[in-house]
DNA sequence: CGAGCGATTGAACGCTCTCAAAGTGAGTGG
DNA sequence: CCACTCACTTTGAGAGCGTTCAATCGCTCG
């Protein structure tokens, strides 16, 4: 299945899990590791595929591995036992997944599209923190990122009103696809409205009606394949904070 | 000033900053450090202490230094330029304040009553790691912890509705008073309905109106000392979730 | 071409917010 | 000791933003 937002259709991360030749290598937690560390990190890893919409692992549920997206997109999210969900994040290509690092996962991580892993077992890895610290080390840096992220993420869902959301999660994208050295206008929307409701903390029929309005004003455009034009940044960037 | 949320009066941070006999030493990052490496962590750190209401750090200013909460409660928050405030978390003796370690804080910092802090500068603590890489995998694994509860949080500023709200987050401090070893029924209520209401996403007048009607149901009790009595904790757990 | 799912649009409701006023309590000064 | 102040909390009334319920549209797939 072709897909826009598989950004590396042409490496499959099944032929290999030499995390030398990885795609994702230089925005990944492997970034600032030396060759032989690498090689050590290749012999506990393994690809994995998932279909999209399959799910990765289940919040509850022991916490047995980690990984790495190397292609496509993930949700994480929380639900409440009468099936309301939050969806507390999307990963993409390079981006880890996994933290929280606990006993048990603390959410479930669903594909959004069809997606390849790099899938590195927990005990192993663990092992591995004793020999390689500077490996510790990337992934608390990586940790504490995402704490930053959940954090702003919380003032978003707090105070914010449903334009200023809708605003704030463009410019979010906008902004991840250039660290990962993607296009980053147009924005690739690979989620359906449903998960960009579950990630703001709204209804599927606000997020489309705020779509609109934006669109009307002409601060955005709906482009073919769940793309966003974004019009201007700034003016994007200045009603996300409140001055729109 | 004499407060019912000062856990440890007897003891003052400024008296000797020697962790071996710190009083939140079995609960803070230090908990399972040996000794040497405690008094090599006393040898870095400097008590302070912080009025109610006083700024410890801004948000966007650079981090150079980190602090264990030793006495007091402290909020950490995040600012819109209109002013609007998102309240990310409380912190109590024994919590770590400084996470999401970044260049700059990616939060403020202010204590809500009068509190005592164990400084630790930024350098000299990372300088640290490379020596006791236990050190760095505690501080890793309270990162990790913080990040869990964030994601909670989102699931709760997203998802609950106001009654839901209040009832999780008084389930919530009296969980963090059981693992500090303080009384867990009634809870302590240090900080102000704004603060709340800042903390959970709702207004000081819909955090006022809930007690009321929490209290109007036997669900709850308000006590002198801004101290809330817990009718019975499974009945708020079911309201928390969305049971009640 | 029809089925089916996701997205969009419409109308009415309701939870929470906003605006406003009264109540409460701690601290201050006469 | 008491009156006063001021900040915080509580309560009330009304409005609004986002939700809920419902219908239509559009696209993909069989």
């Amino acid at each position: 299945m072709k897909s826009p937002f598989n950004l590396y259709p042409e490496r499959n991360a099944l032929e290999s899990t030499r995390c030398e030749f990885c795609a994702v290598r230089v925005v990944a937690v492997c970034a600032t590791l030396a060759p032989e560390e690498l090689r050590r990190l290749g012999e506990i890893s393994q690809g994995r595929t998932v279909e999209a919409g399959q799910l990765i692992f289940g919040e509850g549920e022991p916490s047995d591995a980690l990984y790495n997206v190397t292609a496509g997109a993930v949700k994480l999210y929380k639900l409440l036992p009468d099936g309301r969900r939050q969806i507390t994040g999307f990963l993409g290509a390079g981006d880890f997944l996994g933290l929280a690092l606990a006993e048990t996962n603390v959410y479930s991580a669903e594909a959004v599209v069809t997606s390849t892993l790099c899938r590195f077992p927990r005990s192993r890895l663990e092992a591995l923190f004793a020999r390689m610290p500077r490996l510790q080390g990337r992934l608390f840096a990586v940790t504490s990122d995402a704490l930053a992220d959940a954090l702003e993420l919380m003032l978003l869902l707090g105070r914010k009103s449903a334009r200023e959301k809708i605003c704030s999660f463009l410019l979010t994208l906008s902004g991840r696809a250039i660290g990962r050295g993607a296009p980053d206008n147009p924005v690739p929307l690979p989620m359906s409205r449903v998960d960009i409701a579950d990630f703001l903390g709204l209804t599927t029929e606000t997020v489309s009606r705020t779509f609109t309005q934006l669109k009307t004003a002409g601060v955005i455009t709906l482009l073919d394949g769940n793309r966003v034009l974004i019009a201007d940044p700034t003016v994007l960037a200045d009603i996300a904070e409140g001055g729109g």
